[in-house]
DNA sequence: AGTAGCTGTGATATGCATCC
DNA sequence: GGATGCATATCACAGCTACT
């Protein structure tokens, strides 16, 4: 049995618990249903099955048991939602991306340059251990990488891309890990700050973080349509619904103001209007104005 | 150097017995 | 009825040898 047919298998019986608590004959009958896609087999005894469960536990923080009550195996406890949600979503990407290459016709993956991530195991120790690391970084608008030392703080995620936190003096700088051309840790270290990383990203939409902005009350309005997708794709963790009826969706979002978040506004064209503040909407006003000027 | 085949070892799964 | 412990079976894989 390879570690990736129990990976998968521990998969499969937390979506399906996950769904609906069911008895371990439901889930033997799922997995033999999947065996049958999957081409090998995934069916366990009972014995293994409950090994399993004690295996999730220990991997995903995810506590199944079974409830005597209602003759069903159920989810009782899940410690950090987000963790397990995400360890999950690792594991069905990388075997989605393990058997594309039988399945070219019917998954579709996007062709991507990496992002950066084969940096993480080395700028994490870096990070623990207080190592300043020699950076090689590529800007979009240079031609050639240059060299700093920088002492790294954090690792972030942000709209799909990962950065490295860093302070320069008094300030904390991101760097894009899909632009590190290479780093090296430093034989010296640096001490280490008090800093609250979470709060001070809290008001912020990206990863550009102008402390100078200070946050505002944002409100606005979409289609009921477009409105579906942002109340399952929130834009922001502030993001509070304050109306809805057939028409629109209103929201309430708490953050500073940035050029990436104007930007992620103007894709939304004709199908969202920004209510408040006033300088918002301005300056869409202003981009919109702009772009129609280079068709005419 | 590359690889096919063999073997020993550790990891994993299983069935049975027993407990609660 | 499910949960658990234990002995055994099975599997994956690294390391080795022999061959091309």
């Amino acid at each position: 049995m390879s570690k990736r047919v129990s990976l998968l298998r521990f998969s499969i019986i937390i979506n399906k618990i996950k769904q609906n608590p069911c008895s371990f004959a439901d889930i033997h009958a799922l997995l033999e249903r999947e065996s049958e896609l999957e081409g090998s087999k995934l069916t366990v005894s009972k014995r293994t099955f409950n090994r399993d469960l004690d295996e999730i536990r220990s991997l995903y923080d995810i506590d199944i048991q079974y409830d005597s009550a209602l003759r069903v195996y159920r989810i009782v406890s899940q410690d950090n939602i987000d963790l397990s949600n995400r360890l999950l979503e690792a594991f069905d990407l990388y075997h989605t991306i393990k058997i594309s290459d039988n399945y070219a016709e019917v998954i579709l993956l996007e062709k991507r340059k990496s992002q950066g991530t084969e940096h993480f195991y080395g700028l994490l120790h870096a990070i623990k251990n207080h190592f300043l690391i020699d950076l090689y970084y590529q800007k979009f608008w240079e031609e050639e990488p240059n060299m700093r030392v920088i002492a790294p703080l954090a690792l972030k995620e942000s709209r799909g891309r990962w950065y490295l936190l860093c302070k320069e003096g008094d300030i904390v700088k991101s760097f894009g890990l899909d632009r590190i051309k290479n780093f090296t840790i430093n034989i010296e270290k640096f001490k280490p700050t008090a800093i609250d990383l979470p709060s001070l990203f809290k008001h912020c939409f990206g990863i550009i973080n102008p402390l100078e902005e200070t946050p505002e009350n944002i409100v606005l309005s979409f289609t009921s349509d477009q409105g579906k997708y942002i109340k399952s794709y929130p834009l922001h963790e502030s993001q509070q619904v304050i109306s809805e009826n057939k028409k629109e969706l209103r929201i309430a979002l708490k953050l500073r103001i940035t050029h990436d978040f104007i930007m992620e506004l103007m894709t939304f064209g004709s199908e969202m209007k920004v209510i408040e503040p006033q300088k918002l909407q301005n300056k869409l006003i202003q981009n919109f104005k702009k772009a129609l000027e280079l068709y005419q």
